[in-house]
DNA sequence: TTGTAAACCTACTAGTAAATAAGTAAATTA
DNA sequence: TAATTTACTTATTTACTAGTAGGTTTACAA
């Protein structure tokens, strides 16, 4: 099935988003590699928040496929493809979304805020019970809290991501496979 | 002694860039605070990206005299007092400096990336050192190489400054104290 | 075949961005 | 004291920004 224009601003703005910063677009950065006009960007997402909110959204959308795709699963291996996620976003000169909202913060409108803090607590959400099925089967050790644990995992991770930037690719990799040791039995 | 109007500008622009982003503040938003025109900013940084060259090399002065202090200190003690820095980081809702200068890396010169690597590799090399000297003396409990222990406290912490714009204060404390928990005997 | 709505385009506006040229007042130096 | 430099201002320029009003094409339904 072809990829509506919609769908393909939504993408693209992601793109965008995520390698830039969204202070650091244009529509016209959106409008001139999909070959239509500024207006027509404008036809489907009348503001740039519009725009935001609708990424945000999308990635919900996303990781609710992903989890649930991930049930069956063990707590070891979900936590290992969400670790390779982050590393293919990584290599694309991206950062995740989280962080890149983040950082923009003060630039969205309320109700793209709270779309993210949902999306958000989704994940941190996922990744506690993750970690507490972990515990419960054996798989991973004790360290703190669950969700404290949830939240650094989600913190390096994430960080890392940045920090790649401007350190190393290897570096990330060490970040990688230490949340693994320190968590796996 | 009087503040230059240099100076001001370097600490305003610093306080933009890391509450709103590189992108999300203009030459009009220092001027008018400092109740100059927009060309006296020209003056002292002829492009934005001076003024960017010139916070990162601030900020490598800061962390030059910060480290100068504490080098007397007992590592425990440095590492307290460079989580607390962070903490007061994250409460005047501003990001650390290097996560700033990360989301915002492909809109920088090449020359202010290379003075914002400088700086990372000095803090890094500085909580590399504070953790080795931490074992050495007993004091830190082995967790990985020394270097992935630094990259995993500063991912940890300044992850953290972030994250928190999303969810709460709280998990902030909770990352923070984690990270104390797990390196001290 | 006519009506209608979705998905655009043309053409434009008002505002803001970084940056610059040219001038000025005050302090510093020769 | 004259010359020069520092630290600005006034006034503009060029380029881009998000956003809009109104017209056109296409597809599909009545």
């Amino acid at each position: 099935m072809a990829t509506s224009t919609r769908e393909k601003i939504i993408q693209l703005g992601d793109d965008l988003l995520r390698r830039q910063g969204f202070n650091a677009f244009s529509y016209a950065d959106i409008s001139k590699p999909l070959q239509i006009k500024n207006a027509a960007v404008h036809y489907h997402f009348p503001s740039k928040q519009d725009l935001a909110f609708a990424i945000a959204q999308w990635h919900k959308d996303i990781f609710d496929r992903f989890s649930q795709k991930m049930a069956t699963k063990e707590p070891k291996d979900r936590l290992k493809t969400f670790l390779n996620f982050y590393h293919s976003i990584h290599l694309s000169e991206k950062v995740d979304i989280i962080s890149a909202f983040a950082t923009d913060w003060y630039s969205l409108g309320p109700n793209v805020q709270t779309e993210v803090q949902e999306f958000t607590e989704l994940i941190i959400e996922w990744l506690t019970e993750l970690i507490q099925e972990g515990l419960d089967l054996g798989q991973f050790r004790k360290i703190q809290n669950t969700r404290t644990t949830a939240l650094r995992v989600l913190s390096s991770i994430f960080a890392s991501t940045q920090l790649v930037r401007i350190t190393s690719d290897q570096d990330f990799t060490r970040v990688k496979n230490s949340i693994l040791e320190e968590l796996l039995n």
